[in-house]
DNA sequence: TGCAATT
């Protein structure tokens, strides 16, 4: 019988996580002790997918210990996933650590694709099967590297099991049930490789649960069996058993991008009290509110949000900038907005507005050989100099930062953000479309006043495909009135938009997000 | 400040 031993998991995704994410049941391997750690089982046989991984672009950066002559791997390596590897850490800093479990077919450091940034993390392949299986029982949450706070991550890399065609959902679990009684009650289906309720922060159970069978047809079959089989005390409806939907995962990493875009991926800007978290914030709350629903009601933190969200959210400020906020927020604001072309109403380089000395927090990559926005301010401009800024000012500078920063770049062109993650494909696509259907235009209040076309469309991007998005513009003065109309799609986006944005502080003001008035009754459509 | 679109 296997034995159980609680150990955590988390996404190999962000091995940089802080946070514990769950704990997770994991079956020791036949003739372990109670004392051995932890083994996660690891299939046999199963094929090896063509999955190419993130590779540095220069190969200078990292000296992966490549495939050699006499250096085969077996048919059934395993390809380790290792995590919580100190930064400066390179293969060769590494090699020696897992040398001592046999011989390495290849490892690597995972590299940003675009920055060349160490991941924290490498895949490493044993040239046998053997040495993978005794370095995660060695290494796996055994050691702490020097400079981490987590343990060592040793286990299979994703990649080694396709675990989403076997690997359930289940829902409508008692809180009371542990990872062993979830195993009890999937036992007599399969296989189990992996079983782990889903809790929240406090170590309570959230109700629900991952199982993974060692095949599909054993998944299959725990789903024919207990799929609304039976209600367990205190829940509130029958037992759910289906496929953890890959979907859901797609979302997740679409999130994961997405507020990439917004900034976490640059932590020095990434600050708290900012108009980038509060917008975070909302974002997140939009994303909530979409795994809820594919979860049918459960939702755990830690499979709704990508670590480093969760990380951020520790620090957010729920209704935005305090007073005084020093926090300088324009480049938050540009990441936030994912700007990538100047707002339809600005063709000419706007009017420069006064700047306080010493801003930052603008993005200092320069691709396109432009000279560092900062620069851009430096001209004689009057400036508010010594005084500290207010909540105001710090705003004022944003959306001035903004409009400056998109001024900058020929409409078309690529910003530093816009350059390092894919764009949805909504911002390429041209404005067409005015209006949706009714229900799902919005009207919006108390934009800033540098706020264009663009920046309206990223700011609801999140919540749907807008069709339109339009600044209502002075014609006189050629300003913005403040006030603007989205369109979606569906009216479920213009809703979600609504739940999220309507009351979104940004500086002195709130976001009025609305529903547009209807034309009248006798619409010609 | 308050519901468009060279109407």
């Amino acid at each position: 019988m296997a034995r159980f031993t609680q150990t955590e998991t988390r996404r190999q995704q962000q091995p940089q996580q802080p946070h514990p994410a769950h704990t997770s049941l994991v079956f020791t391997g036949p003739g372990a002790t109670p004392s051995q750690q932890p083994l996660l089982l690891i299939p046999h046989q199963h094929q090896y997918s063509q999955i190419t991984f993130p590779k540095p672009m220069n190969g200078s950066e990292s000296i992966s210990i490549h495939p050699e002559s006499g250096n085969m791997k077996d048919q059934d390596a395993i390809k380790l996933f290792i995590g919580q590897i100190p930064r400066n850490l390179e293969e060769k800093d590494l090699k020696p650590l897992f040398e001592q479990f046999g011989k390495i077919h290849e490892l690597t450091v995972l590299k940003d694709r675009y920055t060349g940034m160490h991941k924290g993390c490498a895949f490493l392949t044993y040239c046998a099967r053997e040495s993978a299986i005794k370095a995660q029982n060695a290494l796996h949450e055994q050691k702490t590297l020097p400079g981490m706070t987590r343990p060592i991550q040793v286990k299979p890399a994703d990649s080694e099991s396709r675990g989403e065609d076997r690997k359930l959902f289940v829902g409508m679990l008692n809180k009371q049930q542990t990872e062993e009684d979830v195993y009890r009650l999937f036992e007599p289906y399969g296989v189990i490789e992996e079983c782990t309720v889903l809790r929240g922060p406090d170590g309570n159970s959230k109700g629900c649960a991952f199982v993974k069978f060692s095949t599909h047809a054993e998944a299959q079959s725990a789903i024919s069996a207990l799929h609304g089989s039976q209600t367990m005390p205190g829940a509130s409806s029958s037992l759910v058993v289906k496929f953890a939907d890959t979907d859901k995962e797609r979302t997740i990493r679409r999130m994961q991008q997405m507020v990439g875009q917004f900034g976490i991926f640059n932590p020095a800007i990434a600050l708290p009290f900012s108009t980038y978290s509060t917008y975070a914030h909302a974002l997140m709350q939009q994303q909530a509110a979409i795994m809820a629903a594919s979860h049918g009601g459960y939702l755990t933190p830690s499979m709704a949000f990508p670590t480093t969200q969760l990380h951020q959210m520790g620090a957010l400020s729920i209704n935005g900038l305090p007073p005084n906020s020093m926090t300088p927020v324009s480049g938050e604001f540009h990441q936030a907005l994912g700007l990538s072309s100047p707002p339809a109403n600005i063709t000419t380089p706007s009017i420069v507005t006064p700047i306080v000395n010493g801003f930052t927090g603008i993005p200092h990559h320069q691709p396109n050989g432009h000279p560092a926005v900062e620069t851009m301010y430096s001209n004689g401009l009057p400036s508010y100099s010594t005084q500290s800024p207010t909540a105001a000012d710090t705003l004022q500078q944003a959306f001035t930062g903004v409009q400056q920063y998109t001024a900058i770049y020929p409409a078309g062109t690529l910003t530093p953000i816009g350059q390092t993650l894919p764009q949805p494909s909504q911002v390429i696509q041209q404005q067409q479309q005015r209006e949706g259907p009714e229900g799902c235009n919005l009207f919006i209040y108390h934009l800033p006043q540098e706020f264009g076309d663009n920046e309206l469309m990223q700011m609801f991007l999140p919540f749907g495909s807008v069709i339109s998005s339009k600044v209502f513009m002075d014609r006189a003065t050629n300003q913005s009135k403040c006030f603007g109309f989205v369109s979606f799609d569906n009216p479920a986006s213009a809703q979600a938009a609504i739940q999220a944005m309507n009351g979104f502080q940004i500086g002195m003001k709130r976001l009025k997000v609305q529903l547009k008035r209807p034309k009248d009754a006798s619409r010609p459509y």
